[in-house]
RNA sequence: GGGUGUGUAGCUCAGGUGGUUAGAGCGUUACGUUGACAUCGUAAAGGUCACAAGUUCGAGUCUUGUCACACCCACCA
């Protein structure tokens, strides 16, 4: 028997822990069932669940336990990642609580500590997504910096870079002062500020009043400037082209050059070159092979390349002084307001400077266009389909990848050096010292590449290095290419772009055959998630607080494609009570002795009422199908919500309780077998997205050979009786206009469901009669007119003889009703007008189609004959 | 500057291929229930479907334009 209520804290851990048990999670490569696959997008090792997280996952489990139950052999493949910036940004902080940095501590040692913390820390995460009740095959978890991983990742690079596909270059990157490294320019943040621009002066060569006019936002830069760009179609500055101007303050001549980079229109037309802080600058600079002074240090700091005086000095320090000698000079021209965008940190917050170091880089151009191409061709599919055109901008417009990082924490590049600074890259040290010794003829000693790797390069193996890759195991065999990725749309250039170029590099295959992509989870009023804004909800609490389940099933009711999902405590209760309704209609038909019966056949049943159930049960479980395939969580969801509570509860368990209390045994029974056996399906159905409070349902609710997550789909579109489907949607539809009366007149609902009593008789008049006796003795008629065929039509004629019989009942304030009846009238007047005046239009009736003509013929006939029936009430009202 | 969305009830959202009194959940209000329901049930109020023009017998739905908001990308001497 069920308890008086489900408790979740204790209830789902003792669940989760069975299944767990029972082994229902893992994959079996070698069943011959279909494969079904997905790989977890992988948390940060050392991260808490969030509420993204939470969404995602949420998705996922759905799939995987709703695959499963169709006989999919499912692998949810799990695992973390090492997360070079974010976790190495964690263990420095908490180094920096202790006075400590990383440099005090050495690389080894520190990345020592950072192991520790991920040991201590890992399971964490896996632990809360278990909370969820995520199915992952846990036997089988991953983590990027793992040793077989890290193998697939050293094999990828030395193969990329013997295929000429990782070179090594100087070039401008972002870089972030407070990491000390560069990165990619999606970890670059843009923010719009109003800064200043700032015009100046430089003194042409050789003359004493003649200047060129600049205009820069970034002064001080100009320490660095090896040239000034002009239009060669700029009359104002033609003639000064290969002469020099002197930078003031140094009295470095600088060549005017032309360059297409010059706009006439802009500023002055004139452009400071500054090769080696600016991406346009650094073009240029190739272009013209100038010089490329670099004048700031790793801590994003002037250097000895400026004078002495502004040495070691932070740009934004230095500049009003650069400004102050320049107005010294006699040079300053202007100022004025310039809104731009400056770029900052991603993980640091730091401004980022474009800074000239030796970097690694994949050329993208190859695999690039390859996976561009295998969306255009269809062979990769997304959901919400415009998502391709955000893939495809970003593909058709690939830069270099940089995939260098100068951090401590992640995959060290696999390149070694000889002393003449020749690459060795090699899957090993001994493979790259057994070439070096080749190379040289003689034993020399190397030294390794110190850089480690983008953190995403590793991620971007994720689909076939979980599998076993480079091995051949069964796991990648069965599974890859996996079925479907299931991840946010923040990171379709980080993540997706870069597992479609890597896989169908390596594996000569696209990674997954269908990309589904999800929103943003938000608060409650809609507002991102932020520390700042101190708005984030901890989807653990939401557990605790009212079960996985519900959390769950907030999160899922709103995840259509694409769709941001908002989440608030009172959404997450709304779920709660959904999950107590089931608890109690559970309940509710263990206190009415309505046992599973194994030997039950859903196509036996002879009353209406059960055959209708079954029916709406076969096709609910067919509508939910077709939404969980299409990804439309949202329709999948809300239709198991609703059916459970409106058809199910509201409706069957209403209108059987006459049956199961009355004295026709056998009818009694059989509604019995087939509430026991809805509720069952219902359990199924609902099970993909309320796992634990259905499990522990099916669990207490009869003798069960199996778990419910092990049991299968409900099909049954063969038991669809289209004749009661229709008799009890009609009888439902009478019931539901009716129901304004029934407020006044307190009707119970055992009398509402005597109605349906009567429903055994087959043919829709009989049904119409008998249901008739009972409406008039319902309203305390004599007899009631009821003639209409048309559901909506009966409605509407019975709203209004029901009308007429009450007062005459004695059972409501005639007043009132008065009142209500005028109102009632004046809003059929108002439709009937609209219907009159269509139906004389002589436009619509030569052309509009006939069926729709006859339709509203039908409806001004049905209104006007209700206006009728009011007035007639109104006139007995008055008489009263 | 380029792109992608969104705008329907107080809030959050549904509304295939145009078809007629525009729906749901939450919230509000009223009444009822505590014999499945840490609640539930029944109902009421609440909407010129952002705005404008167009196509059409007929537009929330299609076209064009305008406005507002959100996000993404790029540029910014």
């Amino acid at each position: 028997m069920l308890e008086k209520n489900f408790n979740h804290q204790e209830k789902e851990k003792q669940i989760y822990q069975k299944w767990e048990q029972m082994e229902l999670f893992k994959a079996h490569p070698e069943s011959n069932k279909p494969p079904f696959c997905i790989v977890i997008p992988p948390p940060n090792v050392t991260g808490v669940l969030h509420m993204g997280h939470a969404l995602d996952d949420s998705l996922q489990d759905v799939l995987c336990r709703y695959k499963r139950m169709q006989g999919f052999d499912v692998l949810w493949q799990p695992g973390t990642d090492h997360a070079g910036i974010a976790t190495q940004i964690v263990v420095e902080k908490m180094l920096a609580k202790e006075g400590i940095s990383r440099h005090d501590l050495g690389r080894e040692k520190f990345v020592e500590r950072v192991w520790e913390w991920k040991n201590q820390s890992g399971g964490q995460i896996i632990n809360q997504l278990k909370a969820l009740g995520a199915s992952c095959d846990w036997s089988r978890e991953r983590f990027t910096m793992d040793e077989g991983l890290s193998a697939a990742v050293r094999k990828i690079f030395v193969k990329m870079y013997k295929d000429g596909l990782i070179y090594k270059d100087k070039r401008l990157v972002n870089w972030d002062s407070k990491l000390q490294t560069a990165v990619s320019d999606l970890e670059v943040i843009q923010k719009e500020a109003i800064g200043k621009m700032w015009y100046m002066n430089y003194p042409v060569e050789g003359t004493t009043n003649q200047f060129i006019t600049v205009a820069t936002t970034r002064p001080e830069t100009f320490f660095g400037d090896t040239a000034v760009a002009v239009s060669d179609k700029d009359e104002r500055y033609k003639d000064l082209i290969g002469k020099n101007v002197i930078l003031p303050i140094i009295n470095r001549a600088i060549p005017i050059i032309a360059d297409e980079h010059a706009d006439p229109e802009k500023g002055t037309g004139a452009v400071k070159i500054t090769p080696a802080h600016d991406f346009n600058d650094f073009e240029v600079g190739k272009r013209h092979h100038l010089e490329m002074i670099n004048i700031l240090d790793t801590y994003g700091r002037l250097n000895e390349n400026v004078p002495e005086e502004f040495q070691g000095m932070d740009p934004l320090t230095a500049r009003p002084l650069v400004l102050a000698k320049i107005k010294e000079l006699g040079l300053y021209v202007k100022e004025e307001d310039n809104p731009m965008t400056i770029p900052y940190g991603e993980r640091t917050g730091v401004i980022i400077e474009p800074y000239l170091t030796d970097q690694w880089f994949v050329d993208t151009r190859e695999i690039g266009r390859k996976a561009l191409e295998a969306v255009e061709n269809g062979s990769v599919k997304m959901y919400p389909e415009n998502m391709k055109n955000t893939y495809y901008e970003w593909m058709r417009n690939l830069q270099p990848w940089c995939i260098s990082r100068q951090l401590w924490w992640g995959h060290q590049v696999p390149v070694w050096y000889g002393p003449d600074g020749k690459i060795f890259c090699e899957e090993t040290e001994e493979e790259a010292y057994a070439k070096a010794q080749e190379f040289y003829g003689k034993d020399i000693s190397l030294t390794r590449d110190t850089d480690v790797l983008d953190t995403w390069f590793s991620s971007g193996l994720w689909a076939f290095s979980t599998l076993g890759w480079p091995e051949e195991t069964i796991y990648l065999k069965k599974y890859y290419p996996t079925s479907v990725l299931i991840t946010g749309f923040d990171i379709i250039f980080f993540w997706v772009a870069r597992m479609m170029m890597m896989s169908l590099y390596a594996m000569k295959e696209i990674p997954f055959k269908e990309v589904c992509f999800h929103g943003l989870v938000r608060d409650e009023k809609g507002q991102k998630m932020s520390k700042s804004k101190n708005n984030g909800i901890d989807p653990l609490v939401m557990i605790e607080k009212y079960g996985a389940d519900a959390l769950r099933m907030a999160l899922l009711v709103q995840a259509g494609t694409g769709r941001d999902v908002l989440i608030g405590d009172s959404r997450v209760e709304t779920y709660r009570n959904f999950a107590t309704k089931i608890w109690n209609a559970a309940k509710f038909t263990q206190l009415n002795n309505c046992v599973v019966d194994p030997a039950f056949n859903p196509k036996s049943v002879q009353l209406p009422l059960n055959k209708w159930l079954i029916s709406k049960v076969a096709k609910t479980a067919d509508s939910i199908s077709k939404s969980i395939e299409e990804y439309q969580f949202n329709d999948a969801s809300n239709t198991v919500y609703h059916f459970a509570w409106g058809t199910f509860c509201d409706w069957y368990l209403e209108l059987t309780k006459p049956i199961l209390n009355g004295s026709d045994t056998r009818a009694a029974d059989e509604t019995r077998k087939t509430t026991a056996w809805a509720l069952d399906q219902i359990l199924k159905m609902m099970h993909p997205f309320m796992p634990f409070i259905t499990e522990e349902i099916w669990a207490n609710t009869a003798e069960r050979s199996e778990m419910l997550m092990a049991t299968s789909w409900p099909k049954y579109m063969d038991c669809v009786d289209e004749v009661a489907e229709k008799q009890i949607d009609f009888l439902i539809g009478m019931i539901s206009s009716i129901r304004s009366v029934r407020v006044e007149m307190n009707v119970p609902p055992s009398i509402k469901a005597q109605l349906l009593i009567k429903d055994a008789q087959e043919n829709e008049a009989d049904l119409i009669r008998s249901n008739q006796i009972l409406l008039s003795q319902l309203a305390r008629l004599e007899s009631i007119d009821f003639v209409n065929e048309s559901p909506k039509g009966s409605v509407q004629k019975i709203f209004g003889t029901i009308t007429l019989a009450l007062p005459l009942a004695g059972l409501i304030d005639v007043a009132a009703e008065k009142e209500r009846l005028m109102k009632e009238r004046e809003k059929l007047a108002s439709y009937l007008k609209g219907l009159d005046a269509k139906l004389s239009n002589e436009a619509f009736v030569s052309k509009a189609p006939a069926n729709i003509i006859a339709d509203q013929r039908q409806k001004q006939a049905e209104t006007r004959s209700s206006i009728e029936k009011i007035d007639e009430a109104y006139n007995r009202l008055a008489d009263l």
